[in-house]
DNA sequence: AGCTCTTCCTGAAAGC
DNA sequence: TGCTTTCAGGAAGAGC
């Protein structure tokens, strides 16, 4: 599924060859996942591609309506959410065109952006430039940007658990399930410790396992576990190196205990039981000498 | 504030 | 073998 390092690996692979190029078509099939369908065929055709970059798991198309129709707000963005199962690929129209394949832009280069997406739980809404900041405030921080100290005030101040608050985009944009917890083994943290709960240490250990598993598995291009596959179709290698994620049974690769599975936040989430030890229970003093 | 449940959707895997 | 059921999960919304 795509999180930040495979919509990354996307948004550079869409970089290296579409910015300059003109939209000059777009064909839908499915449009029960985009947000205003009809938007997309009346306002991209004539756009020219500015440029591509992403926020948090969205993909971000900088687009330029050229022309003295649209001196006031000439800029707009074509926002794309992969969900579980979107794929965004550059082909030739004679391509074969895979099965679930709802949208087509095609290009004045004579190629097609094509948008894929078996369980459509993807998005894509278009954004005028001056509502821009406005959609990105809704949304948490960079974590390859944010500092030390933001990442501690966003997270060490909330009583919610560890694992829910990195999978909230309003918090940090970008985390889901993998690298959650695959930052999590890596900072030795429980899923299910509370934000407030973590010690300077922890809090420290953590912000750096983020950036190191990000930045890793953006080298290795993401993690293909399902569908994902970056714009030219090629799967990622960073799930070779997962040492939690789906690895439920089998030992961990720091000590050898068994990997377990909860459902923390409502999804399942995987930890090495002695690694990452269970938060206490909350003691009452009984523990204390009673006389 | 934060938790759980539900909804969206399809295909893989488990169950019978 | 083949049909049916269950499950997974990002995000949003409801209800507690």
């Amino acid at each position: 599924m795509p999180e930040l390092p495979e919509v990354e690996t996307v948004v550079r692979g869409l970089r290296a060859s579409l910015p300059g190029c003109r939209i000059v078509d777009v064909r839908l099939g499915k449009t029960d996942f985009i947000e205003n369908p009809v938007s997309l065929v009346e306002h991209l055709p004539g756009t020219r591609i500015a440029g591509i970059s992403r926020l948090g798991k969205f993909v971000c198309v900088e687009l330029i309506r050229e022309g003295p129709a649209f001196n006031s707000d000439p800029r707009i963005f074509l926002l794309i959410h992969l969900g579980m199962t979107g794929q965004l690929t550059t082909r030739n129209p004679a391509d074969a065109v895979a099965p679930h394949t709802h949208g087509f832009f095609s290009l004045d280069d004579g190629r097609e952006l094509r948008y894929t997406d078996i369980r459509r739980f993807g998005r894509i809404f278009l954004v005028p430039e001056s509502l821009l900041p406005a959609f990105r405030g809704r949304l948490g921080a960079e974590p390859l940007d944010i500092g030390e100290a933001e990442f501690n005030a966003r997270l060490g101040s909330r009583r919610a658990r560890i694992k829910a608050l990195l999978l909230d985009q309003s918090v940090l944009r970008g985390l889901g399930n993998i690298y959650a917890d695959e930052s999590l083994f890596r900072a030795r943290i429980h899923p299910a410790r509370l934000g407030s709960r973590l010690t300077p240490r922890q809090l420290r250990a953590l912000y750096r396992a983020i950036r190191q598993t990000l930045a890793t598995a953006i080298r290795l291009r993401g993690s293909s576990i399902s569908d994902y596959v970056d714009s030219n179709g090629n799967r990622g290698e960073f799930q070779l190196r997962h040492r939690v994620y789906q690895r439920e049974g089998k030992p961990c690769v720091r000590c050898g205990a068994t990997i377990r599975r909860v459902v923390v936040a409502g999804r399942s989430s995987f930890f090495c039981p002695h690694c990452q030890t269970v938060p206490r229970k909350r003691r009452t003093r009984s523990l204390a000498p009673t006389k």
